[in-house]
DNA sequence: TGCCAGGCCGGGT
DNA sequence: ACCCGGCATGGC
């Protein structure tokens, strides 16, 4: 009787068939917390489209972004999908920045957990947006959990496909060094996973790289 | 053509 | 503490 793939094993069978991601795809710290946002429960390429009209109007920018009429911005994200009510989040995070001076290096230095609590009190950021800035944006050792998480480790059989958020991060989390780099890595390439074999209705688990590892 | 995409909120049980 | 409807565009 075999155990199950250990999560380093999972790791590196990704890490060798997808080689380094030099993720998340952003130029900017700012670039990556509006695309954190934008990007809840929408596929990128709208994502980037969103981007790009903020970015040729040269307002991935957070005191200029933070200055836009809500219409304007909703219209410069509409691509992106719910653009009214996540033009609301952005100016809502947007205050919260704003209340930080707009100073991220600042708000990089500050406590993980407590810095995550306010984040989370910023009306439209959840758990994922949360983690996604506190790791991709400001550096901090957090493990980042999304629908491709849940899915590509439940489809494994290493946790129940109802589990919940916390209770997935705490698997991934206490299983691995804390380290920004490795959690970086890792959340991108299970996201790059998910996007080439690992979709919602048409898996392809013969062509995916990980496909041996279903075996116990 | 319907289903899906890197969620989250607010109201109801 | 769950459960659900709503939010919207673009690609396959």
């Amino acid at each position: 009787m075999k155990r199950g793939p250990r999560l380093m094993d999972l790791y590196r069978a990704m890490l060798d068939a997808l080689g380094p991601s030099r993720w998340w795809p952003a130029d900017t710290p700012f670039e990556v917390m509006v695309g954190a946002i934008l990007t809840q429960n929408t596929s990128w390429a709208n994502v980037a489209k969103a981007l790009d009209n903020l970015r040729s109007a040269d307002l991935l920018d957070p005191a200029r972004l933070h200055g836009l009429e809500l219409d304007e911005l909703a219209e410069r994200i509409r691509p992106a999908g719910y653009f009214r009510l996540k033009a609301q989040r952005l100016k809502h995070y947007l205050d919260f920045l704003a209340q930080a001076d707009f100073d991220l290096t600042a708000l990089a230095e500050r406590d993980t957990l407590a810095l995550r609590e306010d984040l989370l009190a910023v009306r439209g950021i959840g758990p994922e947006t949360a983690d996604s800035i506190l790791l991709y944006a400001l550096g901090h050792p957090v493990f980042v959990v999304d629908a491709y998480t849940r899915r590509i480790a439940s489809r494994h059989g290493l946790v129940p496909e109802d589990i919940d958020y916390h209770e997935l991060q705490s698997f991934f989390a206490d299983a691995l060094d804390p380290d920004p780099g490795l959690f970086n890595e890792y959340h991108a390439l299970l996201v790059r996973v998910g996007h080439t074999w690992c979709k919602k209705t048409k898996p392809d688990c013969v062509a995916c790289p990980l496909g041996p590892l279903l075996e116990t």
